[in-house]
DNA sequence: GAATTAGGAAACCATTTGGTTTCATATTGA
DNA sequence: TCAATATGAAACCAAATGGTTTCCTAATTC
């Protein structure tokens, strides 16, 4: 029983370029910090705490080996965004819909004076 | 050549949750602000300057119908995060690949003091 | 035309965020 | 054992964020 809430959520963690990026860099392969610190130009406290971040939405894990704490991607929370990706999907993927939304949207507002 | 670069991404606009509820809101239909702030428990001030990041993130249009500001839902710019999530896939669809990935670690690092 | 209504703009505020530097601790390696 | 290495923790800081209140303008309605 570890946390049951987490403190940073997934929306919160993938805002931020720096984290986008370290999620890209260790989807690849595990890296211990140094390593991966290399890849910015930031310093290595920095990008320890991005990780952090990243930990606390659960998208990524570390383990330690020897006096180095390799991190690794854990991409399941992603379902979650995913799944709110999900009911969008008829609002660009299927026009049709987008189409009678003007539709009825012109009659029932003859005072439109959007263009 | 209205904005080339939006000044908030699409990933910052849904890293809040009000915003996130706002997009589901006005996916339904078009609202003007007043009655947006109805659902809220906010000033109309604050939904307000929640609706410009996200129009600035290109997620919702305004259109002026007499004296109100009536907003809607544009879903299109939730395709780069749709993109961006596609790459991930493999890592918790395909389960065989982060198997692999698992028994690669145990053989090439006999220190492994994980659990 | 005066009062009401809808909304944006500006100033302000507390908290969070993204970064730094400095210090402490544990593991190696000579 | 002692120096070097890898990392985390803490204190600090400027800027961004999410809110508020107060004021202004444009439509509407009586």
């Amino acid at each position: 029983m570890s946390q049951a809430v987490p403190k940073h959520d997934v929306y919160q963690a993938i805002a931020d370029p720096t984290r986008r990026k370290l999620l890209g860099l260790l989807s690849d392969k595990e890296m211990p910090v140094k390593e991966i610190t290399g890849h910015f130009s930031m310093t290595r406290t920095a990008v320890s705490k991005h990780l952090r971040i990243l930990e606390e939405a659960g998208l990524v894990r570390d383990r330690k080996v020897g006096r180095e704490t390799r991190y690794r991607l854990d991409a399941e929370p992603l379902k979650e965004l995913k799944d709110w990706l999900a009911y969008f999907d008829r609002f660009w993927e299927n026009k049709l819909s987008m189409l009678r939304y003007y539709v009825e949207e012109q009659q029932e507002d003859p005072s439109d004076n959007d263009k």
